[in-house]
Order: C-alpha cells, then sequence, then structure tokens
RNA sequence: CGGGACGUGGCUCAGUCUGGUAGAGCACAGCGUUCGGGACGCUGGGGCCGGAGGUUCAAAUCCUCUCGUCCCGACCA
C-alpha cells in the first residue's frame, strides 16, 4: 500500500473526548473514528489490526473443532422470553419494535439464537459434540461506555457455543477452548492470565475470564504472590484471617456515645479516634424487595455477589433512605445491629465474629455504641464470607499472600449446563433412548477490545508498538525524499520485493518531510521500518529499525528485503 | 439515574467573570525557501460561537429550557 493513496488521518494533538492510553492512540493513529457515545467507525487501519485478530480467533477455532456460522443480530422477544432473560436481562438489552409491532431485539449475545438452532436440528447424540462460533457485532446499551473500544455498547465479539452429551463430554471441550483461548491471546502478543470469575447473568457453574494485565483494566483480580492462583475479586473467597482481634481480653461496657454529624466510617472512627477494624458497619440492603442487615468490619467492603449467593437471591441493591429509617428507625449513617426491627435478616461477614469491644450505630440520630460485644450485647447473626478479598489476605490455594491487579477482560469462558437446552428445550436422544437436554458451555473474545488492551500493552510516548501479529503492516518503508529518483527507486524496489515476500508492506511516499514520516510511522506501531535516505546515497545502504527495541542495522540495499523477512518471521 | 465539567473554523484551545463588528496555533490551498525527528515566510479560504426561547439599543458573553460529549459514583453507614 502507498501512503500517498491510504486513507489514514493521524491526529497530530491529542482529542479532548479521549481519557485512556488506547483510546486516544487509536484516534490519533487514524484507526477509528466515533460516530456517538459508545459507537466507533473503524478506518482502514483499524480495521486490519481488527481482521488479523479475527484470523486469528478463526484459525484456533477451527482447530479446535469449532464450525463458523453467522446470527441474526435483530431477534424476536418470543426466544428470550423463553429463556427468561428478556425479563431479567436488564436495560443493556435494547428493546424495539418493528413496524408490525412485533417485540424485538438486538443480541447483547447468542444463547437464545444458537440454542433455537440446534433444538430444531439435532436430534441424536450421534449429533453431538458440536461446537458452533460466530464473529458479530453485539449491541449492548451501556448505562456509561467508556474508553473507546474498551466498553463500547456496539462491539465486535467472538462467541462460540458448544452442545455435549454431558458433564463429562462439556469439560472436555471446556478444556479444549481454554487452551485455544491461550493460543489466541499468546498469538496476539498479550501479557494475559486466565482467572476464575463468576458467571454473572450467562448462569452457569464454572467460568474463567482472560485478562489482559494493564492498570487501566475495570477489573480486579485477586492474585496469590506464591502459587498461580487468580480470581476476579468478585469471586475469590476469604479464609478468615487467625483471630487477629482477640488481643483484648477484657469485655468493656456497651455505651452510647454523641456522634453528631458522623455517618461514614472515616468520619466515626477519626471523631473516636479508633481504627477502622474496631468499627462494624451495618448495610441495610434490599434484597428480591426484602430487606436485609449485612454486617462488615469497617475496612473491609461488602462483596454483593457472595451476599447474593449467601441469600439465594436475584437482585442485591443498598436500601433507600426510607427504608433505612423504617428498619432502623435512625438515618443513614446511624445503622446497628443493635435493636433492628424484629425478624429482619441479619448476615455477618465471618471476619467480624471475632472483633470485641466494637464500635457500631446506635440506632438512633447522631449515636454509636462502644464496647460493644456478642451476645450480650447482641443477638450472634449468621457468620459468613460475605466481603471482597483485599491485598494482603491469605490466599485460597497456599499459605501465600493474595495482591490486587487490574486486568482488561477479553475473553470469557462458562460452562453453562443446561440453563438454556432445559428452558427451550434443546434436547437429544441418548444411546438408551432417552431424551436429554444438551450440555452447554459458552465463549466470547471482545475482538475490539483486544486491539485496544494490546495498544494498553505496548506503546510509549511517541506511539503505538504493535505486536507483529496484530499490527497493522509490518514493514513501513520511510522514504525520505520522494523527488530524489535514487532514493524513489530503490524504495520502490524494497516494496515490491517485500510485497513478492508475501510482507505486509507500507510505502510513505507522500510529500512530506522526514520528520513528519518518522513521527507517523512510530505512532503506528509498525514493527518495522526501513528508511531510505541520505545512506543510501553515501553508502549503497538502507535502515531497518525495529519499534519495538528502537534497534537500527543498516543493510546493503539489495539486501534489505531479505534481512527484514529474516528478521519479521 | 445522580454529581461535576465542557460544547467557539477539521483539531487543540483563548475570548464568557466585566455584553459593544469572532481570535490564536495546528490543519487546508497557492507561491517561495527548506528537506534525517511533527520547518519557515508571505498570501488566501473557512466559524450565524451545540440548539431553542428570553433580557437588552446591542448577546459567544446574562437568564431559562433543551441536546450532545467527557469524567466521577452502588462502598455511604
Amino acid at each position: 500500500m502507498k501512503y500517498s493513496r491510504l486513507f489514514l488521518p493521524t491526529l497530530k494533538e491529542v482529542p479532548a473526548e479521549a481519557e485512556v492510553i488506547s483510546h486516544k492512540l487509536l484516534l490519533r493513529a487514524g484507526m477509528i473514528r466515533k460516530l456517538a457515545s459508545g459507537l466507533y467507525s473503524y478506518l482502514p487501519l483499524g480495521l486490519k489490526s481488527l481482521r488479523k485478530v479475527e484470523k486469528i480467533i478463526r484459525e484456533e477455532m477451527d482447530r479446535a473443532g469449532a464450525q463458523e456460522v453467522l446470527l441474526p443480530i435483530v431477534q424476536p422477544s418470543e426466544l428470550w422470553r423463553e429463556s427468561g432473560r428478556w425479563e431479567h436481562y436488564g436495560k443493556e438489552l435494547l428493546r424495539f419494535e418493528d413496524r408490525h409491532g412485533r417485540a424485538s431485539c438486538l443480541g447483547p449475545t447468542h444463547e437464545e439464537v444458537i440454542t433455537d438452532i440446534v433444538r430444531k436440528e439435532v436430534r441424536s447424540y450421534r449429533d453431538l459434540p458440536l461446537n458452533l462460533y460466530q464473529i458479530q457485532t453485539k449491541f449492548r446499551d451501556e448505562i456509561r461506555p467508556r474508553f473507546g473500544l474498551m466498553r463500547g455498547r456496539e462491539f465486535i465479539m467472538k462467541d462460540a457455543y458448544s452442545f455435549d452429551v454431558d458433564d463429562e463430554a462439556l469439560e472436555k471441550t471446556y478444556q479444549v477452548m481454554y487452551k485455544a483461548y491461550c493460543r489466541i491471546f499468546e498469538r496476539c502478543g498479550l501479557d494475559f492470565r486466565p482467572v476464575e470469575a463468576d458467571t454473572g447473568s450467562m448462569g452457569g457453574h464454572a467460568s474463567h475470564e482472560f485478562m489482559v494485565m494493564s492498570n487501566t483494566g475495570e477489573d480486579q483480580i485477586a492474585c496469590c504472590t506464591s502459587c498461580n492462583y487468580a480470581a476476579n475479586v468478585e469471586l475469590a473467597p476469604v479464609i478468615q484471617s487467625p483471630h487477629h482481634q482477640n488481643a483484648e481480653s477484657v469485655n468493656h461496657q456497651i455505651t452510647k456515645v454523641s456522634t453528631p454529624g458522623k455517618r461514614s466510617v472515616k468520619e466515626v472512627t477519626e471523631f473516636l479516634g479508633i481504627s477502622a477494624d474496631h468499627l462494624v458497619k451495618t448495610l441495610i440492603m434490599i434484597a428480591d424487595d426484602r430487606p436485609v442487615a449485612a454486617l462488615i468490619r469497617g475496612d473491609h467492603e461488602l462483596n454483593n455477589i457472595k451476599l447474593k449467593r449467601f441469600l439465594g437471591v436475584e437482585t442485591l441493591n443498598f436500601a433507600d433512605e426510607a427504608t433505612v429509617r423504617s428498619v432502623t428507625g435512625a438515618p443513614v449513617g446511624f445503622s446497628g445491629p443493635a435493636g433492628l426491627s424484629k425478624g429482619l435478616k441479619v448476615v455477618a461477614d465471618q471476619d467480624i465474629s471475632t472483633l470485641k469491644n466494637f464500635v457500631t450505630g446506635a440506632n438512633e440520630p447522631d449515636a454509636h455504641f462502644t464496647g460493644v460485644n456478642w451476645n450480650r450485647d447482641i443477638p450472634v447473626p449468621e457468620f459468613a464470607d460475605i466481603r471482597v478479598i483485599t491485598e494482603g489476605d491469605p490466599c485460597p490455594n497456599c499459605k501465600g499472600k493474595i495482591e490486587l491487579k487490574r486486568g482488561i477482560e477479553v475473553g470469557h469462558i462458562f460452562k453453562l449446563g443446561t440453563k438454556y437446552s432445559a428452558s427451550m428445550g434443546a434436547t437429544f436422544l441418548d444411546d438408551t433412548g432417552e431424551k436429554q437436554p444438551a450440555v452447554m458451555g459458552c465463549y466470547g473474545i471482545g475482538v475490539g477490545r483486544t486491539v485496544a488492551a494490546a495498544i494498553e500493552q505496548n506503546h510509549d510516548e511517541n506511539g503505538i508498538i504493535f505486536p507483529i501479529s496484530i499490527a497493522p503492516f509490518e514493514v513501513i518503508i520511510s522514504l525520505v525524499n520522494i523527488n530524489d529518483n535514487l532514493m524513489s527507486k530503490a524504495a520502490e524496489d524494497i516494496y515490491n520485493g517485500l510485497l513478492a515476500q508475501g510482507v505486509e508492506v507500507l510505502l510513505d511516499d507522500r510529500e512530506e518531510r522526514p520528520g513528519v514520516k518518522f513521527k507517523d510511522a512510530d505512532l503506528l506501531g509498525i514493527p518495522l521500518r526501513i528508511v531510505v535516505g541520505k545512506r543510501l546515497k553515501e553508502k549503497d545502504e538502507i535502515e531497518i529499525r525495529s519499534r519495538g527495541t528502537g534497534n537500527i542495522i543498516s543493510v546493503k540495499k539489495n539486501e534489505a528485503v531479505k534481512k527484514a523477512v529474516e528478521i519479521l518471521r
């Protein structure tokens, strides 16, 4: 490709709308442009990278025995009613009516459609296992799209769905997919980590996320410093720490103290001169329309998912002011476990079971209790692991310590089980003639997000440093002076030579000063840059520079193609 | 959905407080000089200041509403 003919609008200045580095660089490098919030167009260069990721995915999915299909984006509400998700999916599911008044939606995912196909076509265990995938645009009406391609409303996703005869067969498929995912992200040149994850709205029972390590990631991962344990913080179980609070042998008197206007943990602990791990906060929650009190140590965070699972409820949210008042008799900020309304379910984090002489709200305005102890002052509630794991907690898997890292979720694989096949009737006859629901798995990759994640991980102050496997071009030839016949001829020769070798090469034949060409080459992140310039005239040499390392080698003009190919392959 | 910020040539922004004929840099077009890290000079084109309403002799500027964009927020007990 000749640069002079390429639609590649690069930006010298950073667009005001971009916050994270991948977003800035995608815009500056002319790869994407925004149409509206969460909606992006891919320009030629961006599309090239996207296609490269797609190609890697296709190769690895095909290798793993999956077959490509293409499913509709617009889906009828009937299917979603069958799976129960028409009611449960939430506002992210964009619903609308067509001209005939038929309720429809834009597919945020395709379990329903694929299950519908399989239930219509698959009859026998002889047809299984079956694994179908597509690379398709999804739409999720996100509350807050952000960070460019990282969290758009419309985005490109590879999703695969597997159907097996039983759990054991699913386990095998799952392992094959797990390995395929590792290969995909390795080939994309990413520093990633598979982590144990929550299954979220997909349902099902086992799941791994593939996280690209990056401090701009939206997800927090609990990693063990001594073993290879890694899990999403949403999921990571907390092993109860051995009685770190039990130094105090004396039980103090329970005392009501005035704490005017002191609501937050920070305010109360500072006012009373105590540390946050001596305070028990009482969170009034609404669990499926019923209020519940959750007790958590002041320096800990409630884990919604854990509490939801413990209570066996679908939704869990903070209660509104009015509910808090009616349940506790006090405004928000002064709730405590003593004297809550009768019959209120109380769940306490296991870590506060060993606390003594702690502080709680007094359930009246501007007052807290100090010196609170279990039994004597308040009834012993149900204890459970309902908090978020934190830095320094023990590893659930070994004796190591947990540290928290950030990651970008680029892939997610689930064992779905029979959630969809059972509700939608995707069954087959097994070898004894029994009707069985297919056991499903589903496997997603955010394709655009993978490109963004690669940029987050591979850049410097001058621009992108693409891994060769997903770079839009492998080589850029910077022709320093297009009006110099010797240089132009040499650049053209090298260009044709590389093309003949199947190398994806961009010839910068623009009428620009050298500095502009170098800056753009760096910004675009093309792995190799060949400079045809003054050395050609002096020594018949050209330079080959690696974008990643900055290393430059000079070679004779006639060696250029051979040498470049050697470095690339 | 709440809170905050911002909408002024294609881009980055000044001008708004204190109303009085719309600016800069970059980009673009032409000419000249330059030519290995985002050159310089001269000339030129391009904006009804997001939109609607209002106040005023006069509105980018003040008021009201609206649309859009970005950021923060379930963690406060």
